[in-house]
DNA sequence: AAGACGAAAGTGGTTGA
DNA sequence: TCAACAACTTTCGTCTT
């Protein structure tokens, strides 16, 4: 067996020097910082088996349970026929309608949530989360079924609002617009059915961390890992000097990351960053002015201009 | 001509009486 | 429930490269 088909090469320079960032299952090339992969989930059993005996003995477990299966990948259902040999009278009476009852409740139930975790998946594959928020997400949506928070609401909607709560909680942090591109549900919306979800369910969730974007943002706009870590050690200054607060995480990111590169002489235009930051530039503006009024940048930018 | 900058008016959401 | 408010957007004119 060849080692070779494991080592995992980055597509864009070849190197193989990746950064694995297993909390959010993302796989980022040191060298050029590409995000490679966002999805790492290993499907294959981490056990050999040598012949039947082996394998029934190793293998310990039935299908995985799991809330991305509508009924967890388990099945209940009131009695069995056989059971009703021992009852009479009353009981057999009770023995029917306690079915019955189970049988229209589990119903209404598990076809709202077939859709639901089929409009999940397709969802959280457009967007490439892992499978750790997938998982969460139809966590949160089986509760909201199940207290009936759906009713009055799209499904499409709590679904894309289950998601990015998900996002949030795992510190993966998608934006407004992309979950509004990948379900075809409109920002406003999703926001609200976000905020009505949480709040109901009482799920709390941190104020989301600027840091969290830069990875994403860097990637797609094709800057170095330097200036990557750079904008990092921004937001931390920046942090630091309370100009966080209250302030839009992604317009935070976003500034932060322009500096980096006008320092580190990758300039991108205000327009480019924006866009993938899913800001206006106005916006960029505004904070890109506080950073070097507070933290004294102007120095670093001058020097590059001179070159 | 494109990008950066800033002012002014508008939008959607939060807060506090 | 309503008004004040902060953050962000849209739009537009001006300046810089």
């Amino acid at each position: 067996m060849t080692q070779s088909q494991y080592v995992r090469k980055c597509p864009e320079c070849g190197s193989i020097n990746l950064f694995i960032n297993k909390e959010k299952g993302e796989i980022i090339c040191k060298d050029c910082g590409l995000v490679i992969e966002d999805k790492m989930v290993d499907f294959r059993q981490e056990w050999r088996e040598f012949d039947s005996d082996g394998a029934e003995k190793k293998r310990r477990s039935g299908a995985p349970m799991t809330y991305t299966q509508y009924d967890m990948g388990l099945g209940t259902e009131v009695g069995q026929k056989s059971d009703l040999y021992s009852l009479s009278g009353k009981d057999r009476n009770k023995f029917f309608r306690l079915r019955k009852w189970q049988y229209r409740i589990s119903t209404a139930i598990e076809r709202n949530l077939k859709l639901a975790l089929a409009e999940l998946k397709r969802s959280s594959s457009y967007l490439k989360l892992p499978q750790s928020v997938e998982e969460e997400a139809a966590r949160i949506y089986t509760l909201a079924v199940q207290r009936g928070l759906v009713r009055g609401r799209s499904m499409e909607s709590v679904v894309a609002g289950a998601l990015y709560a998900a996002c949030r909680r795992h510190e993966v942090p998608r934006t407004l617009d992309e979950l509004s591109e990948a379900s075809g549900i409109e920002k406003k919306e999703i926001g609200r059915t976000y905020r009505f979800v949480t709040r109901e369910l009482g799920i709390t969730i941190l104020p989301s961390n600027p840091a969290d974007y830069i990875a994403r943002f860097s990637s797609s706009l094709r800057l170095s890992p330097e200036t990557q870590s750079h904008a990092v050690e921004i937001l931390e200054k920046a942090q630091e000097s309370e100009l966080t607060s209250g302030r839009g995480p992604t317009g935070i990111a976003a500034a932060a990351l322009y500096v980096s590169a006008l320092i580190h002489g990758e300039k991108r235009t205000q327009r480019e960053v924006a866009d993938v930051a899913g800001v206006t530039e106005v916006t960029i503006r505004n904070r890109y002015k506080e950073l070097l009024e507070e933290l004294g940048l102007e120095k670093e930018i001058k020097k590059v201009k001179k070159k």
